[in-house]
DNA sequence: ATAAAGGCCACCC
DNA sequence: GGGTGGCCTTTAT
């Protein structure tokens, strides 16, 4: 992973989503994770794990107005998630899938012009730090399975229903 | 440095 | 349906 710029007042807060209790981390440069953590301790791991050194403060009200934007207003609040050269290039493919539809694995790598890094581009997809608005779950396998979900096939599916017509 | 592990795919049986 | 080998990137030794 590439060494992470400053936060500017790095926060985080917990809402319930239509996919259940979401954790979501943001600063004054956009969103930087979008989880579905199982237990809020979870949660705090995860985070002390993936910006050590770095103090969060809670705040649920900003983290209710984003929830608001995004489930009930459809907004799409900015993003900044960290990650490698490959890992960006392969979120930013997803970000191209209209809603309701999905893509394979495979042709996500054509796209970035890797189209033999397939199983790469599954490991990054399974990297997505911002789940739901780096839409990886419209990502299916070229013989029509599902394929992974690191927050629950259940979800992936709940996922793919809500965004269906 | 190197090994091991992946949200895969094409190919075989 | 299930198993194998190849492919590429990341993470943990």
């Amino acid at each position: 992973m590439k060494q992470l710029p400053p936060l500017s007042d790095p926060s985080f807060g917990f809402f319930a989503s239509p996919f259940g209790e979401c954790c979501i981390v943001f600063t004054n440069d956009g969103i930087c994770a979008l989880t579905f953590p199982e237990s809020r301790e979870s949660a705090y791991a995860d985070l002390e794990h993936r910006f050590p050194k770095t103090s969060f403060k809670q705040n649920d009200e900003k983290a209710s107005q984003f929830a608001r934007q995004i489930f009930e207003e459809k907004g799409k609040p900015q993003l900044n998630p960290a990650g490698t050269e490959f890992q960006l290039a392969v979120w930013d493919a997803l970000l191209q899938i209209p809603a309701g539809q999905t893509t394979t694995y495979a042709r996500i790598a054509m796209q970035i012009n890797r189209p033999k890094a397939v199983r790469a581009v599954g490991t990054a997809i399974g990297a997505n730090p911002i789940g739901f608005l780096i839409p990886c779950h419209r990502v299916i396998r070229t013989d029509g399975g599902l394929g992974g979900f690191r927050w629950g096939l259940e979800r992936k599916k709940m996922m793919l229903e809500y965004e269906k017509e």
